[in-house]
DNA sequence: GTGGTCTAGACCACG
DNA sequence: GTGGTCTAGACCACA
């Protein structure tokens, strides 16, 4: 569900951090929902505890998660984006995908035209 | 027209080439159109010429550009992305905006649905 | 082992990695052997160490070598060339010695030989 | 027959001196032939007459072509590669060709068993 | 003037 | 120690 890419210049705890972020504003882990452990998470994408640590830690910061020693990681509520963002991001994805774009790419027209608006 | 941010992890060369194939790829530069040679740029973006070379010898060998010696650089046509997904880009950036989400929460939003697609 | 002709017109990026290249296809470099160290080569070569860093750069672009921080460079599996063509290019190359060809006129009959097949 | 890469690092006389040299030596041009008019090459080719006149008198001077004004210039005989050489050239080039080497590297193997002989 | 390369020295992040 | 990048200045070949 999480890749981390190590020939990316973006530091790992970023990209998790980043992912895991994502998937809590999409609605993909619902508020309430509970993480997998650090040392779990570590495990899979093998990588240092304190990695995981960090990027668990800033989402704490950024209130999209509450954490306790007890009870894990839960996600934190009120941040899911909007049904119809979400809908509009799916239609201009699958769009993109149609013509073969890369992910990359189609970051890239959105990046443009949010810059031009 | 482009910028520079020197606090990223992501290093200045990648950051013009990208934005660069952004300004391509979404026809803010027409094909044929020539750019600002490297040591233009460079001096713009108070950046040794080196690197801007780098930006640009990589969009050449990813077809975007076409570079000559003593003509400098020209836009490549046959990239830039269709009409129709530039639209769906545009809707998407400005309900994102209207949600006062930032650039980054966006396009995390499009990356969460482009890997559920 | 690896020779930099500063009279050539072919710069010395190009020549490291083309030389490189050749010994890790005929297999004078074997799959997982480590190669010599980027300043540890632009030492022996009287080279900066950006110019073989370039040449290490573009061999892992084509999949020849494996880069990864603090453990150095080493050689990717599955590029040596199969022996009968290692057996066939020896004997070609004996062949001309004989007849006391130059090195560049061998390539010539080789290149011409290719074009007309 | 001929053809001139210009985003080679190696200047046009040299390549066009280079590619005829490869078909004179290989017979593909017999001795007496006469090869086509400076300014009717120059004009297939796309390139400055003075460049493929560069080219002739180099070759000239290596004793591969005979000029005179009158008669134009005319291949020299005894400079023929022996016919086992080029059938060792062709079945290592048909053999390269069956393992979809390109032909930068099938050169590369060539040359590096040239080095190791 | 253009792009293309090289140099020498510097800093960073990683292990 | 490793690779990766940046800088500033230099030279070349081309048009």
């Amino acid at each position: 569900m999480i890749t981390v890419d190590e020939s990316s210049p973006v530091p790992p705890f970023e990209q998790i951090r980043e992912q895991l972020g994502d998937l809590i504003r999409t609605g993909a882990m619902e508020a309430g929902q509970r993480l997998p452990s650090i040392r779990q998470l570590a495990g899979d994408l093998r990588v240092a505890a304190g990695t995981v640590a960090r990027a668990y830690s800033e989402l704490e910061a950024a209130g999209l998660l509450e954490l306790s020693r007890a009870t894990g990681a839960r996600v934190r509520p009120g941040h899911d984006v909007p049904e119809n963002i979400r809908r509009a991001a799916a239609d201009f994805a699958a769009g993109a995908r149609d013509q073969s774009l890369t992910l990359e790419e189609a970051l890239g027209v959105v990046r443009a035209q949010w810059r031009q608006t």
